[in-house]
DNA sequence: ATATCGTACAACCAAATGGTTGTAGATAAG
DNA sequence: CTTATCTACAACCATTTGGTTGTACGATAT
């Protein structure tokens, strides 16, 4: 199997995690929240009609993909943003971006040659 | 339920179609190859040890997700980066890391404050 | 001391995922 | 015409996912 790793510092299951991780709308409004202000466990379900097991869950699963962490405060768990992840993320989403516009940069080079071409 | 809409043209159906679609190494080689280049369904195929059907459920995610295109032309289908899908994805991730920075420029806001107060 | 709160975790379930094989229909090549 | 190629699609299977309920346990409040 060709797979092209798309970063030196992300393994390509680091990359599974993340992507997966944020295709869920309530798990990235839990990244949006937690990165705006710090939310526990049972505060974050509160949001949610789904139970608090489930939004348990959906917090370890970003937890997993290094989206989001946990510190224990009393009988709470603080969740917050990890910024380490979070840029990371940003970083493989940049690379993605600069594959893309590559291909379209090289697509308006072609344009432009035979711009060229028409010229007197 | 509580659920930001992240953007005003995407829906979250959409957001979840693209990042779901990404999070697989194999169907993130395939965009970065037809975003370089065309390729037939069956010419992708051959470069994964994986069986054609499985390559092609794979285009068929791309597909729905709008990241890739088909053509039909002879007896192949052509497959290609679809640029208006690739685009929205690239303005979705924009905005998730507009939200991110913000968090983080405020923090640096709240640091500098404190700094002031050290101020003679 | 006891009840309540926040969490963890197990067991279970339905649906989706990622893969397989097999069959069938167009299209191209011999 | 016959054969090989490319694609579509169905049926099936194992695993994962997103959800539930129930139980247990430490921390807090009364």
């Amino acid at each position: 199997m060709v797979v092209d790793k798309l970063s030196k510092h992300l393994s390509n299951a680091e990359i599974d995690r993340i992507f997966q991780a944020l295709a869920d709308a309530t798990r990235r409004d839990i990244v949006a929240r937690v990165t705006a202000g710090e939310y526990s466990v049972s505060g974050l379900a509160a949001l949610y009609t789904m139970s608090f097991a489930a939004v348990q869950k959906h917090v370890a699963v970003l937890e997993r993909a290094s989206l989001v962490t946990k510190e224990k405060r009393g009988r709470e768990q603080i969740v917050r943003g990890n910024h380490e992840g979070l840029q990371k993320a940003r970083h493989l989403l940049d690379q993605l971006e600069t594959i893309w516009r590559q291909r379209a940069d090289r697509i308006a080079d072609i344009l432009a040659e035979d711009d060229e071409k028409d010229l007197p």
